[in-house]
DNA sequence: GATCATTTCTGAACGCGTTCAAATTCGGGG
DNA sequence: CCCCGAATTTGAACGCGTTCAGAAATGATC
């Protein structure tokens, strides 16, 4: 039976998330982990190659439930600001149970070679999800986005992204209230912004923005 | 004579940044470093409470060098451009040493109880310094940046400069030529963008977004 | 049911950062 | 010169993530 293995798999990281949820990073040792999980920490590492890829694990179910709730939401919302405020508000809902973590984690994926690093190749497909979501967040707002920017737009704002995740990592106020504020002001100043656009002397330093991330983004 | 005892400490860590430089964090161990110096893994750990400690060692040295250089060559230069050019170059020259070690240094830096964490308490001093630079470009260009942008900016750019800092650490083109060019265009582009405060539509969203970075800076 | 390769599992061992009780050295007062 | 409290130094020990040689369980083949 193939589902025995899949199991203790499932079993080992259903444990060291609840773990990680419950007495954070640090205090979840691989050996804490093992006792719980009643097998062997040998075993562990049969099915997870280092306490990252446990996190890995942590970081894919994340995302996941991401994509899902934010395509929920999206449905009801249709002008831009309120498209961004929907996607980074229900990403910093499913992040929040894992909020005293958020740190641990940061420090372990910002490491180039992590699996769970956001820009490597472990987690493309990760990346993809969440790309996704900002791209139909973009592309699915009325009025639309000026076209020049909607191929980049998803990236930039990904990254962004990133950055109110970070806001969010160091937010001490109850409930992270503070990154909430900055979600919902910034939201549509990001959108009021871009409808600045149309304006010719403003247009110009758009397109020299849009040209250097262009050039930057490739090698060379 | 009290000299002795600074002595051991400079030992100690002249020889972990020369060896943080030439063989990276990971190998450069404790026991490494005291065999290196002559002296007990805990002797070391007499003048330094942690492996952080000596990282927050080669941050302010690396600071401090950035301030002495920046200042320099800010009195050749006048325009905001330039000057922003001036600061991001010389501040990425002084950490290029130390470019393989970028990674883990970033890793130990972005955990909130890091004594290197440039936003924590243990690098009030460091920050400042860092701060006093960006002051510095910003109050001493002519022609003179927008008075109500003034006060702010030098921080966001600071801000900014921590992101440089990041895309240098993942920059793997040989000497990191994307980021030299990522300063060399984003600088005019950062100059050219605030000149558009004082177009009447875009003046308006300047003002929310400092606003906005105001009231998100304090707490609640 | 016996055989055997493969998958799964075990726990001792390694090197790491860090701690700490004890040993050593130092410097000033008798 | 000697003594004593403080500063300095030592190295064994701890718990951690990780590794690995080998034991046990599994399942395909006859």
């Amino acid at each position: 039976m193939a589902a025995k293995s899949e199991q203790t798999r499932q079993l080992v990281a259903d444990v060291a998330l609840k773990m990680f949820r419950e007495i954070g990073f640090e205090k979840t040792t691989m050996r804490a982990i093992a006792q719980e999980a009643e097998v062997s920490v040998g075993n562990a590492y049969y099915y997870f190659a280092s306490k990252d890829e446990l996190v890995q694990e942590l970081y894919i179910q994340v995302q996941n439930e991401h994509a899902e709730v934010a395509a929920q939401v999206l449905n009801d919302v249709h002008d831009l600001a309120g498209r961004l405020k929907a996607v980074l508000h229900t990403g910093v809902d499913v992040m929040a149970p894992y909020h005293q973590f958020g740190s641990d984690f940061i420090a372990t994926a910002i490491r180039p070679t992590s699996p769970v690093n956001p820009f490597g190749e472990a987690s493309n497909a990760a990346r993809e999800a969440s790309l996704a979501i900002f791209r139909s967040a973009v592309d699915g707002s009325s009025p639309a986005v000026a076209k020049k920017l909607r191929e980049d737009l998803p990236e930039l704002l990904w990254l962004a992204y990133m950055g109110v995740a970070l806001f969010w990592v160091y937010d001490k106020s109850e409930g992270q209230r503070r990154t909430r504020k900055l979600i919902d002001g910034a939201a549509p100043l990001v959108a009021r912004g871009l409808s600045l656009a149309k304006i010719p002397g403003v247009s110009k330093v758009f397109d020299d923005v849009l040209g250097l991330v262009r050039s930057v983004k490739e090698g060379s």
